[in-house]
DNA sequence: GCCGTTTTCGGCCCGACTGTTTTCAGTCG
């Protein structure tokens, strides 16, 4: 056994919960294609969705502790028990019997659903994507009832999607998309509102389609030039009310155009999430309402109550406005109805930006020009934060280092801005790499003259659990490292966040006075939401930064901010938001 | 299978689009 208990716990944490969640939408999946009570894997389904995201490890649940989770009751709390026991479940054993793995695969083409998959299993036999292609190419699916050349077709088009791309983009890159969209549906006459909403208004880190919305009374003429935009290259399907295209950047975008009164009520719907709209129309029923897009309605007399705000609906569902960030069934309808919704930081809350570089490192632009446009920003404090020696490439020197802090002390309070009457504070620091076993490039001596260092992992991400975890803990443990860079250095679609005990982190974030970065680079994001919820239980402050490496970069604390909303921060838990002396008393760290 | 200001039974979000049908099932979000 692990010598450290904490790192042993916490590793089961998040694998068993993990485990159980795939296990229960295994089940309601396997439950639907069998032709299963459909609200019967709902529940699955649900209570897959719970476990994921429950804080606590389920594997030390008893059964009482288990039906404490939201839908979660004695039958699926028994089962979750039972694998925990042998290692399996008897009723997931026997569908898994009946339907072999590659036919659930099938489901993950679009266009083809449980039904189709159950047809094309038993009647043809097929039970993997490979033979569905080679039965469409034999002409084999047409014959079989409720398929026709066309459903062919599609499933054909939805193998090649699946096989070509791996489905999402990043979040910049849809949004430059969106804005764009938008920007050119509200020239059109007639348009009297347009706005994106779905993943990308809630902010998520990655996008899988684009939703568009859009107010008119005439939709026609917004259709049309939706479907002639130039990067439009397919028209997958046009009717008077939604438009769908496929994109140059392989990205889907949908249009929905509504009556200008049910703006409020379409605007709720179509940002999502999923989870997060049923627990609303749940509400609606409660209350015998009915919540579409097209506003909230009175059940026995049809008549409509509000739809042209997002508060009028919220406010007639007996909740406050509820952020888009937080819109994922995580607790945020209980917290409206308590009247304890977070007062979300945003970004004009920002004072200051802690973690950028120059071209004295790896940026590409001068102190002067990054500390202008921090300036131009409004911030009322600015700090370059070059790469420390151990990152051999960046050739830094002592006297490299000291020579900028000159320069440094010089231009402090040059620029005017309108964050600070005496001009732009500029903090004089670094990013220190975190090595192998957790030590950093200067000695303490030296460290000491910095305001503040952000510390990171830059390498040797392949280490122990247990090497990685004591490696963070001990640069947290450092008197002179107030944020640790990027804490799981992933990087979105090419590579995956390092395997320490992260709780065992935050933990010592939070005893050390050692701030996490939520870093706003829209290829990191990190940490992710998620990861802030659960370092945030354990009274972790953050700094939300742009690790801006030219001048446009400054501006991607926009990603940031939503990644810090969705993980429920204020203002109070962010030190960039703060005044400059509670933010250098926090710098202090204690020391003397 | 879960849940409860509709509370131990009877609901469970709901509308749009497509393709196959000839009135609707399946899929999607």
């Amino acid at each position: 056994m692990c010598r450290c208990g904490a790192v042993k716990y916490s590793e089961v944490v998040a694998r068993s919960n993990d485990e159980v969640a795939a296990l229960l939408q295994e089940y309601a999946d396997l439950i639907s294609i069998t032709g299963g009570d459909a609200f019967r894997a709902r529940v699955y389904e649900k209570a897959a969705r719970a476990v994921g995201g429950h804080h606590a490890d389920v594997a030390g649940l008893d059964l009482k502790g288990l039906q404490e989770i939201p839908n979660v009751g004695k039958s699926i709390a028994q089962k979750v028990l039972e694998y925990f026991g042998t290692g399996s479940v008897p009723a997931v054993e026997e569908l898994r019997a009946k339907i072999p793995a590659g036919v659930r695969r099938l489901t993950a083409i679009p266009t083809l659903g449980p039904k189709k998959a159950l047809t094309v299993y038993e009647e043809l036999g097929i039970s993997s994507v490979e033979e569905l292609a080679e039965a469409i190419h034999q002409e084999r699916l047409r014959d079989l009832k409720g398929f026709g050349p066309r459903t062919e077709e599609n499933i054909l088009h939805g193998i090649e999607l699946l096989r070509s791309s791996g489905g999402r983009v990043q979040l910049d890159v849809a949004m430059d998309l969106a804005e764009d969209v938008v920007g050119a549906l509200s020239e059109v006459p007639g348009c009297e509102r347009c706005a994106y909403a779905g993943s990308l208004r809630r902010v998520r880190e990655t996008i899988g389609d684009i939703d568009i919305l859009a107010a008119s009374t005439k939709p026609a003429p917004i259709m049309r030039a939706f479907t002639r935009l130039p990067y439009v290259t397919e028209v997958i399907g046009t009717g008077e009310k939604k438009t769908s295209v496929r994109t140059t950047k392989g990205l889907n975008v949908d249009l929905r155009v509504v009556p200008p009164d049910s703006w409020g009520a379409a605007l709720q719907y179509f940002t999502g999430s999923k989870a997060h709209n049923i627990r609303t129309r749940e509400r609606a029923v409660h209350h015998k309402l009915k919540l579409s897009e097209y506003g909230l309605f009175d059940v026995e007399t049809g008549e409509k109550i509000v739809s042209e705000t997002e508060e009028e609906v919220y406010a007639r569902l007996g909740l406050p406005w509820i952020p888009p960030t937080l819109r994922e069934d995580r607790g945020e309808i209980e917290a409206g109805l308590r009247g304890e919704l977070p007062a979300l930081v945003v970004e004009s809350d920002l004072r200051g930006d802690l973690h950028t570089h120059t071209d004295l490192t790896d940026g590409l632009a001068p102190l002067e020009e990054m500390a202008e446009a921090a300036a131009a920003r409004g911030y009322a404090y600015y700090a370059i934060t070059d790469h420390a020696p151990d990152m051999a490439m960046q050739r830094m020197t002592d006297e490299r280092m000291l020579a900028q802090r000159a320069r440094v002390r010089e231009l402090d309070g040059a620029y005017p801005t309108r964050g600070r009457r005496g001009g732009l504070r500029l903090l004089h620091g670094t990013e220190l790499n975190i090595g192998p076993d957790g030590e950093v490039d200067w000695p303490d001596d030296f460290l000491a003259g910095f305001d503040l260092c952000v510390a990171s992992v830059h390498s040797h991400f392949n280490q122990s659990r247990d090497a990685l975890t004591r490696r963070l803990v001990r640069a947290c443990e450092n008197p002179y490292v107030n944020i640790i860079g990027h804490p799981t250095t992933r990087v979105l679609g090419r590579r995956p966040g390092i395997d320490a005990d992260l709780d065992a982190v935050f933990a010592a974030c939070a005893r050390t006075g050692t701030a996490l970065e939520v870093n706003a680079h829209p290829d990191r994001l990190d940490l992710r939401d998620e990861d802030i919820l659960r370092a945030r239980r354990h009274g972790v402050r953050f700094a939300v930064n742009s690790d801006a490496h030219a001048v446009p970069h400054l501006a991607t604390m926009r990603y940031g901010i939503g990644t810090a909303q969705r993980g429920w921060l204020t203002p109070d838990d962010v030190i960039n938001t703060w005044p400059e002396r509670r933010l250098r008393t926090f710098l202090r760290k204690g020391r003397s």
